[in-house]
RNA sequence: GGUCCCGUCGUCUAGUGGCCUAGGAUACCGGGCUCUCAUCCCGGCGACACGGGUUCAAAUCCCGUCGGGACCA
């Protein structure tokens, strides 16, 4: 078998998003995976819709699923190859002019076959094709024209692309036939739906790959979702990028269209948290912590790297994204913490009490481990004959604001003494009836 | 409307004639663990669109119907 080159190509005309996001990562995963070429082709000719804005968040968003392409191409480069193809076709008798416009001539009669890898063979009668318009009157050239002539100059030997393009595909055919090109094979892929099952596009929400980077997911676990939309290796749910570039194969994809369903992604995203280099992890999170204004650049980095990956351990057990990590961050900086109103019947006098001596216990502390922190606050409770659970909520709403949360030694670790002490020391601020008069 | 594609739990899917009274995952519900929530463990709910064939045997093959989608008008 020759050397395997696919492509991706994209029209600028708006963000990348995940059904154009997936059939990148298909095309790329089949280079990948029979050590071939992948390609990035921008299709810019229809320049009216075509930005350079929206050219430089495709490959924003690529970069940051880690697809990287082995070259780069812009349509438009080509267009004086487009030109003279049409013109070839002209002089064959295969084109006409019509207002201005060029016209491929389909055949009256006959049948055309596409052999599509996934599908098999879909027939077409000729009759129900149409001429198309190959170069528009301003001599630009339209995509589906261009698009022959470039895959086909370009070497590329697997189309593989979403099944909107099945019916153009009898056309393009018809055009390599005429043009006397080499065909490459053709695989359609079923499309991503929304949740009303029709068409992924920007009616459902968010749906472009940048805006799930902001939302706080990690590329490994949207990469493994999309992977899983129409492709399957048995029973196997999580995959990482080396594992989806062995396993990834056009027989593996399936053909019916999928709904883009985010409550997979969610729970896939935790488990891509789950494994990740803490220091890593704890690098992405200053960034998220920032921009959600849960702390200032300063605050962060007065925590120290150190300290914040040592929180995200626990930060991540709960979070779903990194998003949701930032926000559960906030009481690891020396910020005051409300308490819910309607959780501070808790701070009766006789608690508040043995908060003050629970304060002065663990700010003595020897040992700030969460096991040392744990001797600490347990004798106090020993002193004053309570058990831990009489104290354990009050002291996690002093010191976080919530009564969720991790392990409370945990939390009094990762908060560290000195947040710890003062907002212990608060207690009585938050009595019933008491708030604003501290 | 024409052409084409598709049709297994709500969702993602396994299943390529017998291993399927249909498996996994997610979501949801219940229980266990526990200072809370989450994780985790256990349990539950839940699907072969329908109708005809073919076959000893069909989710799997064929035909039709219905449904959904895409493209073109």
């Amino acid at each position: 078998m020759d050397k395997v080159v696919a492509r991706f190509a994209p029209s600028p005309t708006g963000y990348l998003h995940v059904g154009g996001a997936r059939t990148g990562l298909f095309n790329w995963l089949y280079a990948r995976h029979h050590g071939g070429t992948f390609v990035l082709r921008i299709e810019d000719t229809d320049r009216t819709r075509s930005t350079e804005d929206a050219i430089e968040q495709i490959i924003d968003s690529l970069t940051w699923l880690g697809l990287d392409w082995d070259r780069f191409a812009r349509q438009t480069d080509h267009l004086d190859r487009h030109v003279e193809a049409a013109h070839q076709l002209l002089d064959q008798g295969d084109a006409y002019r019509d207002e201005g416009a060029v016209w491929f001539r389909v055949p009256a009669e006959g049948v055309t076959t596409v052999h599509d890898e996934l599908l098999g063979a879909v027939a077409f009668q000729n009759r129900e094709l149409k001429d198309m318009v190959i170069l528009r009157s301003d001599g630009t050239p339209t995509y589906n024209f261009a698009c022959v002539v470039d895959d086909a100059d370009m070497g590329i030997t697997h189309v593989i692309r979403g099944d909107e393009h099945l019916n153009n595909t009898p056309k393009q055919l018809l055009m390599y036939r005429a043009l006397g090109l080499p065909l490459p094979k053709f695989a359609h892929i079923p499309l991503i739906l929304g949740p009303d099952k029709t068409k992924l596009s920007k009616r459902h929400g968010a749906v472009s790959v940048l805006e799930y980077q902001r939302r706080g997911f990690v590329p490994e676990a949207l990469v493994n979702f999309l992977a899983r939309l129409g492709w399957a290796y048995g029973d196997q749910e999580v995959f990482t990028r080396q594992e989806l570039i062995d396993l990834f194969d056009l027989p593996g994809v399936g053909k019916s269209a999928a709904v883009f369903d985010e409550s997979k992604l969610l729970w896939l995203n935790h488990e891509w948290l789950n494994r990740y280099d803490l220091h890593r992890l704890a690098e992405l999170l200053e960034g998220y912590i920032v921009r959600e204004g849960v702390a200032t650049d300063e605050e962060v980095h007065a925590l120290g790297r150190e300290r914040l990956a040592v929180a995200s351990a626990k930060l991540r057990e709960r979070g779903r994204t990194l998003v949701h990590m930032a926000q559960m961050a906030h009481y690891l900086f020396p910020r005051e913490v409300p308490v819910p109103e309607e959780d501070r019947h808790h701070f009766t006098p006789e608690v508040c009490q043995a908060l003050r001596h629970v304060a002065d216990a663990v700010e003595a502390a020897p040992d700030t481990s969460p096991a040392g922190l744990e001797a600490a606050v347990r004798g106090v409770l020993e002193e004053h004959s309570l058990p831990l659970k009489a104290l354990a909520q009050p002291i996690r709403l002093l010191v976080t604001g919530t009564r969720v949360g991790p392990g409370l030694f945990d939390v009094l670790h990762i908060a560290g003494p000195a947040n710890v002490a003062q907002r212990l020391r608060n207690a009585s601020k938050w009595r019933a009836g008491a708030e604003d008069t501290a």
